[in-house]
DNA sequence: ACTTAGTATGCAACTATTTGCATATAGCAA
DNA sequence: TTGCTATATGCAAATAGTTGCATACTAAGT
């Protein structure tokens, strides 16, 4: 499980609430690990049992209380023991290609709208990364040095997405090759 | 949930036992869908019971017996009515990329020789992928169509580990560098 | 003789994730 | 004033996936 060791990496950079690791996973992890608010509070609950953050309860006038977590000195050595520890090369699991597998069942544009629909949204993810990019190479030497490793990270969203629509400029030029012949 | 419909999508194709459809998962979907047997086993009941597909027992010598399972009317028409709805965009969640996002906690050897080994797999996936593609291009005409969806899931398999160690390389002359500048 | 790999199926317990519901306030736009 | 977005947290039920165990026979290698 490793839902619980991305809360420690973002809470090893600054403490915050479940909201804000809400956030921290949409912005700074968003596209190597995506995780829901109903799974992020459950786990800093878990979390906070098992001892590896602890929290302090900010009360604000009419919202509810804020719940601020911190990284412990458990919580810091456990997330270096798993980063230590080899983990498996991740497991692919995707629909769309099982989709495209038994495509032949369906008519050419169902195949043809979807992959425009994704094409669209990783086009925009790429866009999102190209703009992370700039600001990152905008920077003064000394902090993007420090920011290196998240960029290296940040480069792996931005080859994926890149040859994720090289891949369906083939998929599409096929189908339109192929209904060019239909017709 | 789609291990449903990656498992009516080999039998369409042709009937099978849980074993058969383990190595059609391994072999033929494999880089694009993971399952294990125990999860493959226990979605057949289910899916029996559904309806979505039927079984005949094959008693062999020594061996337990065969359940061969074969696609019904109701499981193909499920299959194409979730074809034809839209699916999400695939969601990543890559524990790698968390490890070297908070790569700065361990020393460097640990993140280079991970990446090494990871790197060892996605060589030896693309190696196989790339042998399954000349397989296909050497097929005479007819037959190569008849694969042609199948080819383009191929594809994103192989332009996808393309990428992966491209991405790699870009990580290991990084971390090499920065270690010359250390010592 | 012993071990390993392959064929063949399945249950049980646990862990992870999704979906739906629930509450409560504030600011902005149509 | 109605709806949308954002802030802020959480429970419950269902579904999905992993890990460990269990059985039983065959064939090939050491």
């Amino acid at each position: 499980m490793s839902l619980k060791h991305a809360i420690l990496t973002l809470l090893e950079t600054e403490q915050g609430s479940g909201y804000d690791l809400l956030k921290g996973f949409k912005q700074r992890l968003g596209f190597f690990w995506n995780a829901s608010h109903q799974q992020i509070y459950l786990q800093l609950k878990k979390m906070s049992q098992e001892g590896l953050i602890e929290f302090e309860t900010q009360s604000q006038d009419g919202k509810p209380d804020r719940k601020v977590y911190s990284i412990t000195k458990t919580g810091h050595q456990t997330l270096i023991d798993w980063i230590e520890a080899p983990v498996q090369v991740n497991k692919v699991n995707d629909a769309l290609l099982v989709k495209l597998y038994a495509g032949h069942l369906v008519d050419d544009t169902v195949l043809r709208d979807e992959m425009a629909l994704h094409q669209e949204t990783h086009q925009r993810m790429l866009d999102t990364f190209l703009a992370l990019e700039q600001e990152y190479l905008n920077l003064p030497a000394k902090q993007k040095a420090s920011f290196d490793l998240p960029y290296l990270t940040l480069r792996k969203g931005i080859l994926g997405e890149q040859s994720w629509l090289a891949w369906a400029d083939e998929v599409l030029y096929f189908m339109q090759h192929k209904t060019h012949k239909a017709v």
